[in-house]
DNA sequence: GGCCTTGTTGAATCTCCAA
DNA sequence: ATTGGAGATTCAACAAGGC
């Protein structure tokens, strides 16, 4: 096949099938992957519900595993964001067979919906973190949490040593965003900013390649390029895909009607360890 | 087989294999079976390094869980503790097939050890809870959250309605039990309290009759003996074995010397709820 | 501005009925 | 007896509006 190099489509989005993209790109070329595709629980989506069997759902999504795994650099980082039950599927059926290391980290969320009498309420999710060597990029600088214990003496002296945090958790406690648009401008499932920055920082810096594997709103895209990392994104949903364009078109002025959030460089630093105070 | 009943084994602690010990039980006994095991890592439990191939800690935790299953009541609830990894095997390999359902929650906790340049560092771990009908008990007013806006008149009204507050997340956020003990009297890997006492209060009422798989140093089983639960414990290991027995035979005031954290009725209720306000 | 109240929402769950 | 899908119901969290 004839493979299309990721300079050709830089900052591209494009209306099309997600594993027929990865398809035409070669080995080795993206620093970074994320995913936060449907988790086939039959969300209505602009007038398309989607929902599959099980097991077709599991063959999906481990196809476009293994071609994200492809097309990912030897250093670069993976992430797919799903329930535990998918992902857990995923590790056991494709990943921990064939990257060089997965981890699993913790979304979690409050929430007012699925409030059930026999177990506790859903409130998180799982995302895998997969890398293809030992030498996969990570940028703890770039996410740092604040030491608990600025004042003590061995802490000090990490921070002398130019030391500026420590790593975050595996864990991270960010709020669901509402969908408040009353004209429905929003993807009605999106991932907290803040939590795609956390991951995009940590895994590269500018100029990076980032592959957004489904577009939604376009949100994480818009965010990615303002910070500078060059991406290439899909979304098959012609509404939403014009969506994204505009927005890309689009000034800081006009971002506003999205509502877009315009998360400021320092956020996610500030926010995470109020909560690692617990 | 001869099976041996509940009733001959009423709140004692055998040094046998667990396994064995499940399988010498009747079917459909349990109101609640708790399993904290080993995760196959490495760790020395008192001189005794415990290490198994992947595939034979899988097969052994499956049929570890199957005999559970057997064993316990069809209104019962079952917990796993383990790492994500390790209970993402479990769940593809034998409780989703076998389990009327499954749900997955997180234990999270703050972390000093285990930081790695190249991944946020783990600081949670999985729990599995399965189930083996749709009429498994849950007593939600015994582990409620507070309500955050206790001053709603919605909320006022489900209050008068003998609402006591909200069904608690999927998530737990309890600090890791330090082993701050000089002369090692304890197991190093505790599960805190508070956990063990949200899930057992979750499930069970007094008189009930919990199987706590794995004794450890027996701070469960004297948390479930102290909440009047009657319980069914393993503990292979001699030095622990003859632990858990001295704990269980000595009065309040011996109980310190084992640092026991003598947690008060409310404390669960208490410290939850000062998470869920993040 | 805070404080109280009301409106809205749902990657949810429950119920029912058909196959 | 189980499964699966459509439609009804739930209920706490958050936003927004009013005072």
């Amino acid at each position: 096949m004839q493979k299309v190099s990721f300079t050709k489509l830089k900052n591209k989005v494009l209306c099309e099938d997600i594993i027929a993209v990865l398809k035409s790109l070669p080995d080795n070329s993206m620093d970074m992957i994320y995913g936060d595709p449907d988790y086939n629980v039959g969300i209505n989506y602009s007038g398309m519900k989607y929902k599959m069997a099980w097991d077709e759902y599991i063959d999906w999504y481990t196809e476009l595993t293994k071609e994200c795994m492809r097309v990912m650099k030897k250093d670069g980082n993976g992430f797919m964001i799903n329930y535990p039950k998918q992902n857990s599927y995923l590790r056991v059926k494709y990943l921990d067979d064939n990257a060089y290391a997965v981890h699993d980290y913790s979304w979690i969320y409050n929430s007012n919906v699925g409030h059930s009498p026999k177990r506790f309420t859903t409130a998180h999710r799982s995302i895998l973190h997969f890398t293809k060597s030992k030498d996969n990029n990570f940028y703890k600088d770039q996410v740092v949490a604040p030491y608990k214990n600025p004042e003590d003496r061995r802490i000090k002296q990490r921070i002398a040593d130019g030391h500026k945090g420590r790593m975050p958790y595996s864990w991270f406690y960010f709020d669901l965003v509402k969908n408040v648009s009353k004209d429905k401008t929003f993807h009605s499932c999106q991932i907290p900013l803040p939590l795609f920055e956390l991951l995009l920082k940590s895994s590269t810096k500018e100029k990076n390649n980032v592959f957004i594997l489904f577009g939604g709103s376009g949100s994480e895209i818009m965010s990615a390029l303002r910070l500078n990392r060059d991406i290439l994104s899909c979304e098959l949903n012609k509404k939403y895909h014009r969506m994204i364009l505009d927005r890309i078109d689009s000034n800081d002025e006009q971002l506003d009607k999205y509502r877009l959030v315009n998360t400021k460089e320092e956020e996610l630093i500030i926010k995470q360890p109020a909560l690692a105070g617990i």
